[in-house]
RNA sequence: UCCGGAGUAGCUCAGCGGUAGAGCGGGUGGCUGUUAACCACUAGGUCGGGGGUUCGAAUCCCUCCUCCGGAGCCA
């Protein structure tokens, strides 16, 4: 490989505007190339930009054309130039060629053409389907959606908590779970880390959790990955209805971010920035029992103490333009730890968060129990070891408070503010039922 | 796990009982402004695996595998 480094200062396409006129050096990989008998066209993108290099003979001479000509798609190469604002070009600016260096001629043509291909086949390649302009624009987008939830808790005081990933016993579902064998005995890959999030909220007063999660359900679906990211907040004397407007915050916040930080990518993904400028506080609010009322009117065949499942959902969320807030969940359809209303028993302060355009679900949170005795028996009724929680059941024995969280799946919020049907495409290897590979 | 759909050239697909096809990509040649460039030529196949029906199967039947979409479950 070739690395002698020409004396031109270093630029990524991002910041060429502040060179117009100026000879810089361009460190990159070839996207595309076209050429003509006495001219060469090089597109070359360096992972922040994609700009193309006019190599005329006059310049690079019989050289530099071979070296062009030596080079296929996907191959590395360095390239010494001027920039030239250009109006024609799609970024603005091109650069006329006077020195291309080839760094790794690409050993064989590369699986992925500029032209159509199917998603089985893009998956499979996934390691080098990254490299293209939409999977760089979705991959910075959903940096900066994680840099805004960062900024978002860390701005209003909360603690980073990073809870375990390996654990002993389930906090949702035991059928979810992914086992590993740890020095001998059993131990399950994180499916939520709101129970050690709950010890972070009684020791430091607002905390967030930030982590891998993992759930082994058979779901083929959209809006499912084995293993997905997760953002979980939880609050000491917070309630219901806290966590529902943190959760409102939250969400105007990050799509703030993204459109002041990222519009180039939105355009990039085809995505109208016109929708997210829509998500403005207030998100309407509608209770379980509204929502069966209008499901029923829509013609859904459900009733009360149903679960509203994704065509429901879809319905619901399609009501708005900004995101629902459906709360007030019967108590039987969640879990045993969640507080239940003191007016009605059958009902638990939980709380979805269904994001616009029938995208679903990203949110579920709600009220903590926090009565001792009350948890030990809902421990039982949802037939789980009450031994396993008794380091849970500490944070009723020692000064417990009302406490709040919610859980925010990241794939999920990147899926809805790009506008992707899929969530495989918002993290950089999904993990599904059938996809473990690359 | 259940219900649908699909596996044919590197990719996207057509062919649906009678000699294996196209576009794109690759290779070679041509062209001084192309921009999913264009023009000409060219290479490239165990038609997902196995079994069966038939003079003859990519095509019809059985079976298995893989993938895609949906349901359940959830963020």
């Amino acid at each position: 490989m070739n690395m002698v480094t020409p004396t031109a200062p270093h630029v990524y396409l991002e910041d060429i505007a502040k060179y117009d006129g100026q000879d810089i050096l361009l460190k990159g990989w070839l996207y595309n190339k076209r050429s003509s008998g006495k001219i060469r066209f090089v597109m070359l993108r360096d992972g922040t930009g994609l700009i193309q290099c006019v190599g005329s003979i006059n310049d690079i001479g019989e050289e530099g054309f071979a070296a062009v000509d030596s080079l296929s798609q996907e191959s590395s190469l360095m390239v010494v130039g001027t920039v030239k604002a250009e109006p024609r070009a799609p970024g603005g600016f091109e650069l006329i060629l006077k020195q291309v260096i080839p760094v790794h001629v690409a050993m064989g043509e590369f699986p992925i053409s500029p032209k159509e291909h199917g998603t089985a086949f893009l998956m499979d390649n996934r390691h080098l389907w990254l490299r293209s302009k939409r999977q760089v624009a979705i991959m910075r987008i959903r940096h900066a959606i994680v840099k805004a939830i960062r900024d978002f808790f860390d701005g209003r005081g909360f603690t980073l908590f990073d809870p375990p990933i390996f654990t002993n016993a389930a906090c949702e579902g035991t059928s979810t779970l992914f086992e590993t064998d740890y020095f001998g005995e059993t131990a399950y890959l994180s499916q939520s880390g709101q129970l050690y999030g709950e010890c972070g909220a009684m020791a430091l007063g607002k905390i967030y959790t930030f982590g891998p999660t993992f759930r082994a359900e058979k779901s083929k679906t959209r809006r499912h990955l084995t293993e997905f990211w997760m953002i979980e907040p939880e609050v000491a004397y917070m309630d219901m209805w806290g966590a529902a407007e943190l959760a409102e915050d939250m969400c105007c916040f990050i799509v703030q971010r993204v459109l002041e930080t990222r519009m180039e990518e939105l355009k990039v993904i085809e995505r109208d920035p016109a929708i997210l400028e829509k998500i403005q506080k207030p998100f309407p609010r509608i209770s379980y029992d509204d929502a069966i009322k209008v499901l029923k009117n829509a013609g859904h065949d459900i009733e009360w103490g149903g679960d509203i499942g994704g065509d429901e959902e879809t319905t619901i969320s399609n009501l708005n333009d900004r995101p629902t807030i459906l709360y007030h969940f019967p108590a039987d359809l969640k879990a045993f730890y969640m507080k239940r209303d003191a007016g009605n028993p059958k009902l638990a302060l939980g709380f979805d968060v269904l994001a616009p355009e029938g995208k679903g679900e990203v949110i579920g949170g709600g009220q903590r129990e926090d009565d001792y005795d009350v948890l030990v028996s809902r421990i039982k009724e949802h037939g789980l070891n009450v031994e396993d929680f008794e380091w849970f059941l500490d944070l009723r024995k020692y000064g417990s408070v009302p406490h709040a969280g919610y859980g925010l799946g990241l794939e999920r919020t990147v899926a809805w503010l790009c506008g992707l049907p899929h969530v495989r495409e918002t993290i950089p290897f999904p993990r599904m039922i059938s996809r473990l590979k690359p």
